[in-house]
DNA sequence: TCTCTCCTTATTGCATGCGATAATCGCATG
DNA sequence: CATGCGATTATCGCATGCAATAAGGAGAGA
């Protein structure tokens, strides 16, 4: 079972994929989403591009770059953009092509608003409920946060967000997952584009916090510090910007009328 | 079984007329049903036909068969299903296609377990803060749901789901708006599978308690009100559902493991 | 008669080609 | 000198072709 392509094809494109085929071995499926297609690769690869800003939100995405890029044609990348617009990471733009989102506050606020709701149901469903195993693998996770808070910034802001997903992927609700993964990932982008540094790494405490209340069953509690954690994180980030940013929000209209620019 | 005959008249890849600047083909403009691109229009037409249950939950979405419906490629109806992969009204599996989402009772659970999440969002971001002619809309809406209660039910059933889709609108919150819309498809899509007959009119009383609520500005009331409204709902359903098809979802691993079917 | 294997066939996964659209630039003109 | 307009070019939208995979059936052997 080989997976490179016969050569009758005389185009040979440098296949990635074509240096080994590693048999996939048995995997943790509750940590591991999973290698799937051409097109999910594709897809997650530049997700993760775009959330840790190797790709600065408002970038041209061009279907020719990207398939030369990841060894595809144009239309697995055209297939992984489709997927990452409705996922909301990018904007599909009709005949003008795909571009990283280049989220608004407002839309940051939205999607925080969003995320508090959903959030909040994860510790509802959570709270009391956690096996042994599960307990212990968040706490060592968050040891993890708290080893790197400092030291790493772009880490601890990955494992921030990665903290709220494996509590997610703990309810095993699927749709829960999948909207948590969506909103961590618009969020982290945001907070890149917004946020001040550090503004990540207080929240090892109140991870630890929540994680003592769900221990507890104590469901109220547990929503409360969720709310206020993500209340606080978006607060800081928001407030922030409003110093750092906002000046170039408020003027981006003018230089746009002035260049002509039309977005 | 004949091979694709392309579409052969809406569109000509042929066109001599093409050329020149000359009169644009009315036709071209007549003709042109696309209120966005193909692949929209196709996602969106599969969404209803889904919906609706014309299509049939585990039914099969062969490339082929809908670009033909469709006058498209298999290009367009592809992207459009990867779409719908991503919204979770269609299941993709690897090297053996696209099927329409058939929801499990536990999956069923979960969506409506996020649902009320989101909702509550919804109620929380409304409540009090209405304008005068979003309650007038919002009263109106709930009279015409009155109406065809208990006349038209497959009218009430969508009047019901649209219901919820018009309060999130409401909240000009984007990805809200879209997470709502997500999970009222699929509910709808579970309600039509496993709901009794009836169960949705039951909510239009229910929908103006709601209203009420929100016109008070009494948020936690609201929000109430609408999770035990979802709750309700649900509940009715997969009661219901318990008696009629938990049969079949029992055994299905059994027949599963006799047929050596692998999912 | 049952089963195993090989071959046929339908369908997916992916790449590429072609026409079309929008952006860019040069040019001519008021 | 600014402005409007036509040609060039880059990129998108979409269709189609080709190889690969999985499903189904026929035939041979036990």
């Amino acid at each position: 079972m080989k997976h490179a392509q016969s050569g009758a094809t005389s185009r040979s494109v440098n296949d990635p994929t074509a240096k080994g085929k590693g048999p996939p071995a048995i995997e943790d499926i509750t940590v591991k989403p999973m290698p799937a297609s051409r097109t999910e690769a594709v897809q997650e690869a530049l997700r993760q591009a775009i959330i840790e800003q190797k790709l600065r939100p408002g970038a041209k995405l061009p279907e020719d770059a990207l398939g030369e890029t990841f060894g595809t044609s144009r239309t697995i990348a055209r297939e992984a953009l489709g997927r990452l617009a409705v996922e909301g990471l990018v904007d599909l733009k009709p005949n003008k092509g795909a571009f990283v989102a280049n989220p608004t506050l407002e839309e940051g606020r939205d999607i925080f608003m969003v995320r508090r709701g959903l959030e909040q149901t994860v510790t509802g469903l959570l709270a009391g409920r956690l096996r042994a195993d599960q307990m212990t693998q968040l706490k060592a996770f968050n040891e993890k946060e708290r080893s790197v808070s400092g030291v790493d910034e772009k880490e601890s802001i990955r494992l921030a967000g990665e903290f709220h997903l494996l509590l997610a992927r703990m309810t095993g609700n699927q749709l829960l997952i999948r909207y948590v993964t969506e909103v961590v990932s618009r969020c982290s982008l945001i907070l890149a584009m917004y946020g001040r540094p550090h503004s990540a790494d207080c929240g090892v405490d109140e991870h630890a916090e929540i994680i003592a209340a769900l221990e507890r069953g104590d469901a109220p509690k547990a929503s409360h510090l969720m709310d206020h954690h993500l209340e606080s994180v978006a607060g800081r980030a928001m407030l922030e910007a409003r110093a750092e940013h906002d000046i170039r929000e408020l003027l981006a209209p003018y230089a746009a009328r002035i260049k002509g620019m039309t977005e």
